[in-house]
RNA sequence: GGGGACGUAGCUCAAUUGGUUAGAGUACCGGACUGUCGAUCCGGUGGUUGCGGGUUCGAUUCCCGUCGUCCUCGCCA
């Protein structure tokens, strides 16, 4: 038999139930609640597992001398151990919102493990003290079952994932944290060389580079559950580190990735969440997401989908439709259903603001009514043109319709938004709803106003459509590259692509992106030597850990789900790093810092 | 790097558009109480109003700077 000290637990705090009726056990946990009533304490008794309420009376026969008296003294947060034994609770005092309701345990002696101070903030399950304490007791924070759920249920989806990806063959792969620096992308996270004086580490932004080494070694499928990091400002979906679900696979094309992908996400949110993700997921062109949802994460949720009216506007009186066709733009609508009267005058007027805001001129709207339209475009649209309008736009009576014309990417970026903004206020974006899809073959290429050149839309590795393509400098931004993006309600979860596994054309991609011959031997020399020695066609994908769980759990950011997180400015507030270091260890590291140390306040 | 919001008791917030001794709930401490479950009742401790400066007879309140947190744009292949 297994070997227990006395005051180690016989049971945790969530398992003991009337079954356990007149045993005597051990528990140990946290004090979360007191109640006195005199000669009668109640106290909640808290572990990852539960709460099971000790009652502890005066009168218990066979009680240890001194029990009472060292309860009374107790506060919360205390760490005890507690022998008693199990009794019912009794009519008229089960409470049936715990697992442990129906029993208590009668104490007979406890233990104090350790003595807690007045904690900064109550340990509740309702969060009430503001984040920036909370970061910076989150030992404390941890405590609370909101964040344990999220932690336990982060882990079980990660096995789940794990699990999965082995049984299809997946290995396994741990690949350098300390490694080079690249030269496009984010910013670097650097780590100075002691043994290689002025030199330095870069953490990696992804595994982007060894995963594709793997295939080159032949491992065929690699998986990795990968930190990554990047140095840039963050956002409440944005951490300088955070997690991926990283693999490669050699030898496939797009649906085997995304087959495989699907397959592994819906047996993840099963397992790790109880989420059932419906099946098949809806595969986009990219052009094709553009046009009906105006973005290229669409939120499959609702439809409320763009429709085109550049045809009839063109013919149209209205001056602001038929000047914008004339000017190569487009005109476009969403036709919101039953959604008339939820929109006054006012609610209409913040719809404009907030398109306008987002680069268009205006927002014409008109409300569906049994004789045709009324609004700001209806004097425009009477009898029969207004019949038309609505027949194309597919309305009823008691829809609301908007449109905006403009240039083609103002109006998909407005009316995309729009879309969002509108859906949500109707209610229609169900945070309890999970809707996946995929967009494919983004274009390869992306032109930087403020560089004033192309740069690459996913990554310099992703192929071309188009394998024989010869000049990437014509029709440039038709060219299509086979990257892919995994989407769930309006999130871009993960992003992949079948790669460039020859020498030559990898060679030409680099270069047509401005990228020196000399810079691609620095930076990229060994993988392009390793397709040298037989590359096999491959492609993967990186799906970020800590949005999916924040979106299946519905929480507010990714801070929510990660046990150790960092502010906006990148600063870890319990641990206070980054922090200085000694003079000594800055000489070891052979450097100095710019920044001028503080001046030692005036005596 | 830009914009916005916030910063008052351990915690969450209030304080009359600049005016008496900065209040409440909760936590904490003391007391009462044998069926509570965010127990209840009575009493009490607790404040550099983030920090620095300015305007004013007088600043939690107005102004400038600074620090911190959050949101957001840029950025994030």
């Amino acid at each position: 038999m297994k070997q227990r000290s006395p005051w180690q637990r016989t049971h945790t705090c969530g398992e003991l139930t009337l079954a356990n009726k007149d045993q005597e056990v051990v528990l140990n946990g946290w004090i979360e609640n007191k109640r006195e009533h005199g000669k009668l304490v109640f106290i909640d008794l808290r572990d990852r597992y539960g709460i099971t309420q000790l009652a502890v009376d005066a009168d218990t026969a066979g009680m240890a001398a001194g029990t009472f008296d060292t309860m009374l003294r107790l506060g919360a947060e205390d760490v005890i151990s507690v022998r008693g034994r199990v009794r019912p609770r009794g009519e008229g005092n089960v409470n049936k919102n715990r697992v442990t309701g129906e029993i208590e345990l009668c104490v007979l002696s406890v233990t104090v493990l350790s003595e807690a101070e007045t904690p900064p903030f109550e340990v509740l399950d309702k969060a009430e003290a503001n984040e920036e304490l909370r970061m910076q007791y989150r030992y404390l924070d941890l405590r609370r079952r909101p964040l344990q759920e999220a932690l336990m249920k982060r882990a079980r989806f990660v096995t789940a994932v794990r699990n999965f990806l082995q049984q299809q063959r997946f290995i396994d792969v741990e690949t350098p944290i300390l490694t080079k620096s690249t030269p496009e992308g984010a910013r670097d996270y650097l780590v100075p060389s002691r043994v290689h004086p002025g030199k330095f580490f870069a953490l990696p932004q992804s595994p982007q580079i060894f995963k594709q080494l793997c295939m080159v070694a032949g491992l065929d499928r690699y998986y990795q559950i990968a930190r990554c990091f990047r140095d840039e400002d963050l956002r409440a979906d944005r951490q300088p580190e955070f997690t991926q679900i990283d693999l490669e696979m050699s030898f496939v094309e797009e649906h085997d990735v995304l087959d495989v992908v699907e397959a592994m996400y819906v047996h993840a949110m099963k397992e790790g969440f109880g989420i059932d993700v419906p099946q098949p997921f809806p595969r986009f062109d990219f052009f094709e997401a553009m046009d009906k949802y105006g973005c290229d994460k669409p939120d499959l949720r609702f439809g409320m989908l763009l429709q085109d009216c550049t045809e009839l506007a063109k013919k149209s009186d209205f001056k602001v439709f038929a000047g914008a066709v004339a000017a190569g733009g487009i005109v476009k609508g969403i036709c919101a259903e039953g959604a008339a009267e939820k929109f006054s005058r006012k609610g209409i007027d913040e719809l404009t603001a907030f398109v306008t805001q987002l680069g268009a001129k205006g927002l014409a709207w008109a409300k569906v009514t049994a004789a045709g339209v009324e609004g700001s475009i209806a004097k425009f649209y009477e009898g029969d043109k207004g019949k038309e309008l609505i027949a194309h736009m597919g309305a009823k009576p008691g829809d609301l319709l908007l449109f905006v014309a403009d240039q083609k990417r103002v109006v998909h970026k407005a009316l995309g938004d729009l879309r969002l903004k509108v859906g949500g206020i109707l209610g229609l974006r169900d945070p309890k709803v999970f809707r996946c899809c995929w967009v494919l073959n983004f274009p390869m290429f992306e032109w930087n106003e403020d560089k004033h050149r192309w740069q690459f839309a996913h990554n310099p590795f992703s192929a071309p459509v188009d394998w024989d393509i010869q000049d990437f400098g014509v029709d440039t931004e038709n060219i299509r590259s086979r990257a892919y993006d995994f989407v769930m309600n309006g999130w871009e979860l993960g992003s992949g692509s079948i790669r460039i596994h020859r020498t030559e054309l990898q060679a030409r991609v680099f270069e047509f992106l401005g990228i020196s011959k000399e810079h691609q031997r620095a930076n990229f020399g060994f993988l392009l030597d390793a397709y040298k020695y037989g590359g096999p066609p491959h492609g993967g994908i990186a799906l970020g850990v800590d949005r999916i769980v924040t979106l299946a759990l519905g929480r507010e950011g990714i801070r929510d789900v990660i046990a150790f997180p960092k502010t906006a400015m990148a600063f870890d507030l319990m641990a206070a790093a980054p922090g200085e270091v000694s003079s000594e260890q800055m000489k070891e590291l052979s450097i100095r810092t710019a920044v001028e140390p503080p001046k030692p306040p005036a005596q």
